[in-house]
DNA sequence: GAGTTTGAAACT
DNA sequence: CAGTTTCAAACTC
């Protein structure tokens, strides 16, 4: 590893001082020599190559998280030079069909494209190359950092102060975080270019299970797409990472960086399981990996979380235990409305490294990779599984919230019956749906599976549908145009916070407060009683933020005025436990604190001029019940332990006030007349917690390319 | 499985 | 921004 490193950071400017370095050669030998080499100013240059193909949307939506100054400084540096970068790789969109704002053309053209094969070809082929290898590289490193490959003998910890590393291996929660959101935002970057490697693999058929199985074959693409996704996973992944990393180090930004990148990297790239190159399966493999080594060599990383220590060796080799997560699906809605299971959240990286949809999506669960979603939702399932074992509850049961995004996995599992019965078992039918959309074409919201930011499958029942990878541009400029009308569109609609802070003020009634619907429901007739309410059907009690009338909600009820004080007082002293510590928190604890998705969102909202109607000041706030735990039977399944949560809260409110400063729209706190919490600008600072649950994790809307 | 109900999404 | 239409899921039978 040192050797390796110290060949990367043998710049020119080195070697011509080879002669003083001679002098010094002692401490080159030393670690810290050897660390610092590693700090290669010039890592942060590459980095910019690559992200050539990121949308200029990705820059709002990087992560605000990290405020230190040296990060932004850094983020900033980075994504401008991204955005300028980004246009030349999404030609069909910016260049060649203008902009995609042009909402009215926008199908059209990605619909002309389509039935045109070659001209999605001829740009894939103009599509800039990119260096693969430092890709993979760099995208193995951000796996490697988050799961702590037991295979990579170089790790982040070493690289890194100890301290740092240990935190975040102590716990692979923690890391969680930013596998999700490289892999989000990769994804949803649009990919246009092609690897090599996708090239190469190009039109071949995948035996998904087995390459899912055999982690070496992995490099099998599907599409290419798939690898465009990829790449820019990775190279999102890469940037954010770094920037995670540098910020949690608090150092020299860049250096570390370009540190991490190249010590990381090797390793993973040693491990052919880290890093699969089919782009959307990407993270699900990477999960498998995961699940690989842990089962291997559990005992290898002593810091691996306990949870995964016991977990998934538990759950190793047993398929038919494996059911289905609900959250499997992995939507982007999922994640946001499982923030709290870490676990889960895990898994919905997984999901995101699936979905292809978009860029900003994601799920990529078209019908070629049923047998890998099979594979892959096993994964992640086991991960899921484990968690709800650990919790004494059974999977299925939280598959509610995301039950929709479970159906389009779920159904992509017929391809294997055995699998699919399996998981048909566990979700109990529950989250088992397809949409059956006969006109939207499945191009809408309306239709859930693109809704969710995945693919149809073949399962669906969808009549004309062009959500499915051959149609990948129709889908992702359709994403946009949806977006670019609503920037939330594809957000989860129910957040759950993970706020343990609320929790705690909640504890007595077991209801974390943290869970509710983004927009709110406007229901008259169901009462909230029926899986026509969205707020009932994630599983979410109403809020201020809904218009229904008559509500009944099993889960909170809005008009409940226990429950509105309730929320008040707690959101109150969430605010002040936040201000005065979290804050703290964020600053001394970065290196533990592993990066939210909710700053992901935020930074990809960042980009929204226009925020939706929904108000997500009060998304976040305690005062809907959130008894799906109780109603699944999960109790505290989605809670995470309270410091991981207080550190997503604090991310989350760091973001908040970035987000909401750019999107500028007091409209984004509160659309309701309703509102009590309407958080005004200035208000920001009592709405950011609600804002970051709300934001948590949903597919990047900006990153859509 | 067909038909109805419902409310979100989309449209005007 | 409000009202209307469209749509597909949820529901009922």
């Amino acid at each position: 590893m040192a050797e390796e490193q110290r060949e990367v950071m043998d710049t020119p400017e080195r070697s011509n001082n080879n002669h003083i370095a001679t002098s010094i050669s002692k401490f080159e030998d030393s670690p810290v020599f050897n660390f610092l080499n590693s700090l290669s100013p010039i890592k942060p240059v590459k980095s910019m190559p690559i992200s050539q193909t990121i949308n200029p949307l990705s820059f709002s939506s990087f992560p605000s998280v990290f405020t230190s100054p040296n990060i932004n400084s850094l983020r900033e540096s980075r994504f401008l030079r991204r955005h300028q970068l980004s246009d030349p790789s999404k030609p069909e969109f910016s260049s060649d069909n203008g902009s995609m704002a042009d909402k009215g053309k926008v199908n059209v053209e990605a619909t002309k494209k389509l039935d045109d094969p070659r001209t999605s070809d001829e740009e894939m082929a103009s599509e800039p190359s990119y260096e693969c290898s430092k890709i993979v590289t760099e995208f193995a490193e951000n796996f490697n950092f988050d799961y702590n490959s037991p295979n990579s003998n170089i790790r982040p910890k070493d690289c890194l102060e100890g301290k740092h590393m240990t935190d975040y291996e102590s716990s692979s929660l923690a890391l969680v975080p930013f596998v999700e959101d490289a892999s989000r935002r990769s994804l949803y970057m649009n990919p246009h270019g092609v690897s090599q490697i996708d090239r190469s693999k190009e039109g071949s058929s995948c035996d998904w299970e087995s390459l899912i199985s055999d982690a070496p074959d992995m490099l099998n693409y599907e599409s290419p797409n798939v690898s465009e996704s990829y790449k820019k996973l990775v190279d999102y992944g890469t940037s954010f990472n770094t920037c995670m990393k540098n910020d949690m180090q608090n150092t020299q930004p860049r250096e570390g960086s370009g540190m991490m990148e190249n010590a990381v990297t090797d390793d993973i790239i040693d491990d052919p399981s880290l890093y699969n190159p089919k782009g959307w399966c990407l993270v699900f493999d990477i999960a498998g990996a995961r699940r690989k080594h842990l089962d291997g060599n559990t005992s290898s990383d002593v810091n691996t979380s306990s949870n995964d220590q016991n977990l998934v060796p538990s759950r190793t080799g047993n398929d038919s235990s494996r059911c289905v997560l609900p959250s499997i699906g992995l939507h982007l809605n999922a994640i946001a409305a499982t923030p709290k299971d870490f676990k889960i959240v895990n898994n919905e990286a997984l999901a995101f490294g699936r979905l292809l949809i978009g860029p900003s999506s994601s799920v990529n669960s078209h019908p070629p990779t049923q047998e890998m979603l099979n594979n892959t939702l096993a994964v992640a399932s086991s991960e899921r599984d484990i968690d709800s074992i650990e919790n004494g509850v059974l999977p299925v049961e939280d598959a509610l919230p995301i039950s929709g995004f479970m159906a389009n996995e779920e159904t992509n599992q017929i391809s294997p019956k055995k699998k699919r019965r399996r998981f048909d078992q566990a979700m109990e039918g529950e989250s088992c749906k397809r949409c059956n959309c006969k006109k939207s074409k499945c191009l809408k919201l309306y239709c859930e599976c693109f809704a969710a930011g995945v693919y149809c499958v073949d399962s669906c029942s969808c009549i004309e549908c062009f959500n499915k990878p051959a149609h990948e541009d129709t889908v992702l400029a359709t994403r946009r145009q949806i977006e670019s009308r609503n920037p939330l569109a594809f957000a989860p609609k129910v957040i759950r916070g993970s706020d343990s802070i609320s929790e705690t003020w909640v504890e007595s009634s077991k209801t974390p407060a943290s869970a509710r619907h983004k927009r709110g429901c406007n229901c008259k007739k169901s009462g909230c009683l029926k899986k026509y309410c969205e707020c009932y059907q994630g599983g979410v009690g109403c809020s201020i933020n809904c218009r229904c009338e008559g509500c009944k909600n099993a889960f909170g009820r809005k008009d409940g005025i226990e429950v509105e004080l309730e929320e008040d007082e707690t959101n109150t002293t969430e605010k002040s436990i936040l201000d005065n510590s979290l804050q703290s928190d964020l600053e001394q604890n970065m290196d533990s604190v592993p990066p939210a998705t909710p700053s992901r969102t935020i930074r990809e909202f960042s980009s929204m001029k226009k925020p939706p109607r929904s108000s997500y000041p009060s998304i976040g706030s305690s005062s809907g019940f959130n008894t799906s735990n109780q109603v699944y039977g999960k109790p505290s399944f989605f809670q995470p332990p309270p410091k991981f949560d207080n550190h997503f809260e604090n991310f989350r409110e760091d973001e908040i006030p970035e987000f909401l400063q750019e999107s500028s729209s007091p409209g984004i706190n509160s659309s309701s007349p309703n509102r009590k919490r309407v958080s005004p600008p200035g208000g920001l600072k009592s709405s950011r917690k609600l804002i970051l649950q709300s934001i948590p994790s949903f597919p990047s809307l900006a990153s859509n390319q």
